[in-house]
DNA sequence: GGCTTGTTGCGACTCAGTCTCGATAAATGG
DNA sequence: CCATTTATCGAGACTGAGTCGCAACAAGCC
């Protein structure tokens, strides 16, 4: 969904340095298709013996979330994963058969959002969406199943 | 956000047996202003010296949330709690200065939805909002201090 | 009151995520 | 290039939420 080039660049331009592990994580990312977790790329670095620390690990997702690069997203089930993501505000459908997600913008969602907050009295400061449900492709899988 | 009393109820209605344990569970959540963790409710019944066993909340816990008495919020910061809520669908509006919750009905929610599941040509299973802001009281506590 | 079976609590356990700290190596500038 | 500064890394100990297995208990029911 990112390219690793984006994430390296990005990363230069806000100042940070660009390290192999970081270099080896933004690889990772970009190889990856759907959501993702942390132990994900973290098994996935030992598998390629780039042997990533721990501690790296969860410091870089970190870090990319705080630039917009990578999103976090709490599936049903409660574990925390992660999506890349082009840098800008929108929203993840997820497919709970294959993980892959596509982007959703703002869109009709912006208005009903900003009704809301007249209505309330509150100062609605951030909102968090996300969707779940099955992509055109495991929909053909599923029906040909059963 | 609901009584104690509904609760139990509606456990009975569904075939739960009603044990002490979760009477205790109903009354501490019906004495609970906002949103709440598990350890929070844990740590309340032994003030009240109640004793509810860690698993037991847990479980009780996973329980409301099947019966749509209590919904699990994952705020931002990461950590899992829960809002006691009417057992309908609907969303919460979660103020981050209190931590009070109002309940927000689908309303225009439901059509854009709808649009975005065309659009995609996804089969949306089931969605999870959240909102986050701040209260008319905490913006005015908010503003004075300021 | 007895039986059946769902429920409880303890305690051991797992596993994600954090923290500390000495070692390493980017960036920068001469 | 080399030296300096300082961000970043990795190992491993640690924390704390949540789970699990199991023996004891007690609702609900006759
Ligand atoms: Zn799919
Ligand atoms: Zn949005
Ligand atoms: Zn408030
Ligand atoms: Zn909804």
């Amino acid at each position: 969904m990112v390219a690793g080039d984006t994430i390296v660049s990005t990363l230069q331009r806000h100042g940070y340095r660009i390290t192999a592990p970081r270099r080896g994580m933004a690889r990772l990312i970009a190889e990856r298709q759907g959501h993702f977790t942390a132990e994900d790329l973290l098994r996935a670095s030992r598998r390629q013996r780039a042997g990533l620390g721990r501690a790296t690990v969860f410091r870089s997702l970190e870090l990319l979330a705080s630039l917009d690069l990578v999103e976090r997203v709490d599936l049903p089930s409660g574990e925390h994963a992660y999506v890349s993501c082009e840098p800008a505000h929108h929203h993840h459908l997820v497919c709970s058969g294959c993980g892959r997600a596509v982007g959703v913008e703002e869109g009709d969602l912006d208005a009903a959002l900003r009704e809301i907050g007249r209505r309330t009295g509150y100062q609605i400061d951030s909102h968090r969406l996300e969707l779940f449900g099955l992509c055109a492709t495991c929909q053909r899988a599923d029906s040909k199943v059963n």
